[in-house]
Formats: structure tokens, sequence, C-alpha cells
DNA sequence: TGATTTAAGATGGTATACCATCTCAGGAGA
DNA sequence: TCTCCTGAGATGGTATACCATCTTAAATCA
């Protein structure tokens, strides 16, 4: 398991540190400090802001300090735009390329999923979630696409997460799951685009939604 | 000008040397000897050659040096597949949000490149064709959108370059961007769309069948 | 003669030291 | 008391030193 390099290791750590809200929109990250505090040295901890950075998490200011970002709702927004438009395309090109093998993992992730989501906890749920999207782009068996759609997905990654605790109707998002499963077992990429646009603008209204409502509070609490 | 950081500019200038042709695909890279070349430390250095190894010019390998990437024509074939819908979909959001001045500003673009194809040198003409496209993403008003289309478009710069040497019809390059600018003018989503993929495929065509070309040459040389 | 071992050099990975700049608190002057 | 200056500490940027690993070629042994 430790063919990841260092820098890569700090790297996720500091992800995770992210997106389960360690560390908050507008903290500060250090690079000495936190170096230390993990034990090593500045160099690989530099390089690990670097990559958490160019995903978009964090933002760099020239001659100080890297900030956790703050998303704007136009970023966001952005963001969600291109996730979709990248799922959709992956989606299209699964339809042609995707093996039976490919098909049948997703199959298997939205079986578990739909089995165990009433006594599932919200970040096992949502990780679930993830692998799920994640096997439809890698189905599409173009490596940068996939690629792409990864790192788009982090981006939003705590947003989403954000927007999955507050919303409650699990069920709904399983059904939603399971029209796009169907569309792609079948071939079919109108459907298959109409089944991922569905559950994606529901998505992107939650997601804007909490965005918008934790800008008003760190705004408030700013003054 | 200085905005800049010593990374970014050390990245740009490996960017050139690589697109340029002074480094092959296969040549290593080495970070201290490239660092004394310039008169500067390893650090920056090796910042800037992972800034160009995530945009696919340079291939890592794990305690070794990095080389220039050699690309195989499924990886070019995929990246020209992302770069095609990105900029499909840039020419989409472009018809309902780019501004007069935006079109403009392709208008000009346009108009300087017919008016001078015929004697402007290969890589000058390239390097407008480039802001061509450039200017399209933008006026997507979506961020990420051109970042992303700003790294394949860099990622294919060389094979571009290599099939743009080829090429010698460049008035059918013209009237192909004319066709785009009058689409995306008249902000007809289907039009511009026809007329991107027009355009692309044209280029897909001509990378694939340099890149190929390339390739059984290398391999030959490595015999 | 050929295969295998080994040692030296090259090279990337990491740690540390030094430098430039930015921040901010404390004091001097009005 | 308020403002502005100054300087010390903090922090990112860069350089350098040290370490681990990989490549290589020479030397030794079968």
């Amino acid at each position: 398991m430790s063919d990841q390099t260092l820098p890569e290791k700090l790297a996720n750590q500091l992800r995770r540190d992210i997106l389960r809200g360690n560390l908050t929109p507008g903290d500060s990250v250090k690079e000495r400090t936190r170096a230390n505090d993990l034990g090593v040295s500045r160099t690989p901890m530099r390089e690990a802001i670097r990559i958490v950075a160019r995903e978009g998490l964090i933002t760099l200011r020239p001659s100080r300090s890297p900030i956790i970002a703050i998303p704007d709702i136009k970023a966001v927004t952005d963001d969600v735009e291109v996730l979709i438009s990248i799922e959709k395309l992956s989606g299209k090109l699964a339809c042609e390329r995707a093996t039976n093998k490919d098909i049948d993992e997703i199959a298997a992730i939205t079986q578990h999923m739909s089995e165990n989501y009433s006594t599932m906890d919200t970040v096992d749920m949502f990780e679930i979630d993830m692998s799920f999207h994640s096997a439809i782009a890698k189905a599409s068996h173009n490596e940068p696409i996939a690629e792409i759609h990864t790192r788009f997905l982090a981006r939003l990654w705590r947003a989403r997460f954000l927007a999955a605790v507050e919303r409650r109707n699990r069920s709904n998002m399983i059904a939603e799951h399971t029209a796009i499963l169907m569309a792609l077992r079948n071939r079919e990429p109108l459907a298959l685009d109409a089944a991922i646009g569905k559950h994606l603008d529901q998505l992107s209204r939650d997601i804007i939604s909490v965005i918008s409502h934790e800008r008003q509070n760190l705004k408030a609490v700013t003054d």
C-alpha cells in the first residue's frame, strides 16, 4: 500500500482534514507548522499543499499562507456545470465502450447502496455514492475524462457532503441511480443523458442552497 | 511582467523546450542538471517539472528521472475527444453568455489570421490559432472550463504543431474558423456545435496520422 | 568466456538553513 | 489620544546538504 509517495499521503490527509471539516474555509495552512505537527519536513508538505491547491480546495496567495478555499456560488455553479457535462460525456462513451464487467460493478454498487441505505452512516453512504459516479466515469474508458471527473468530484466533495447531510430522502437518490444503471445496461445514450441530468440537477440545486447559506453565515461571523 | 513566480517561469521555459522540439519524447529531464544550467536551485525546478508533468507533457517515474512523455495513439485520441467535448460545451455556453466584446475579439483574431496567413511563419500562425480557440473557451465565462481547455490544448500542442507543419491548406482552416465565428455571432448553438465538430474532427485526423508516423519512427530507431 | 556480484556514481527524495517579504505590536511624536 | 513609524517575529521562497535508491560498469569467480 506504500506505493503512494509521501507528498501524496500528506495531500490525502490534508484533503480529508478539509473535507471532514477539521479545517474550514478561510483557515490558513502553514506549511512549517503542519509539517512539524506531522513530523515531516517542509519540502514534501509544500508539494502536498500544491497538489491539493490545484484541485481547488486550497487557494495559494503570493508570499502569504495558503488558505482553505472559500467557495463562492459562481465557482461552485461553474464546477457543477463541468461535472454534469463530463459525467454526461462519460455516460455517452460508456454506452459504447463499457464492458459487461464494468456494468456489473456499477450494479453491485447500486445494489449495495439500496440494501443498506436505511442503516448506513452518512459518510459511508457518501463514499459509496462517490464510487458509483466514479465507476461510470471509468466505464468511459477514457483516462483523462476519468481524471477530470475525479478532480471535480473532489472539488465538490465538501459541498456535496454538506448537501447530503441536509438531505433526508435517500430513497429518491437510489431511484435515480437505478435509472442511470438501467439506461447504461440497455445502452441507451439519450435515456442515460436524461437520467444523469435529472440526478445531477437535483444535486446542483442542493449544493447551491447549502453554499449560499454557508456564505451568509461566514459573512455574519466576520462582521 | 514579473508577477509570474519563478517555478512558473521555469515551467514555461520547459514547456517551450518540449513543444519546440529542443527536448524530444523519451529524453530525460534531470532536475539537478537543468537547474544548474539555468542558474537556479533544484527546489523551484522541481516544482516546475511537476507543473509540466500534470499537464501531461512529462512523465514522472518513481525514483528515476522524469522523461518527456511519449504520446501513444490512445492517449492522444482520448485527449482529442476531451478537447472536442470541452470546446463544444464552451461554444454552447458562449452562445448564451458571450459579450459582444468577447465576440469582437474573436472576430479580430480571425481577421488578423485571414489577412496574414499567406506570409506568416508556422509558429506564429500556430499561436494565433491557439488564441482563437482559447478565446472561445474564455467566452463561456466558466473559469474551470477555460482552464481544462487550456490544459488539453497544451497537451496537444506538440501534436497539433507537428500536424500543422504537415498541413498545407491553411485557407481551409480559415474558412472553418469563419464558420465558427458566424455561428457564435448569430448565437446558434447547433450550428456552432457542427462547425466546431467539423474543424476539430479534421484536426483529430491530422494529429492521429502524425503521431502514428512518429511512433513508427521511434520504434524503428530504438530497434 | 560469460555470468554474477559489488562498488561507485548519478539522481530523485527529504531535511535544513538562509533570505525576502509581510504582518503586527509597541513606541515616539504631534 | 491618535497616527505613523519602526523593528521583531512569522512565513513563504530559495538554496544547499544529506540520504536512499537505482544504474552502471568493472572485477571476480565458475
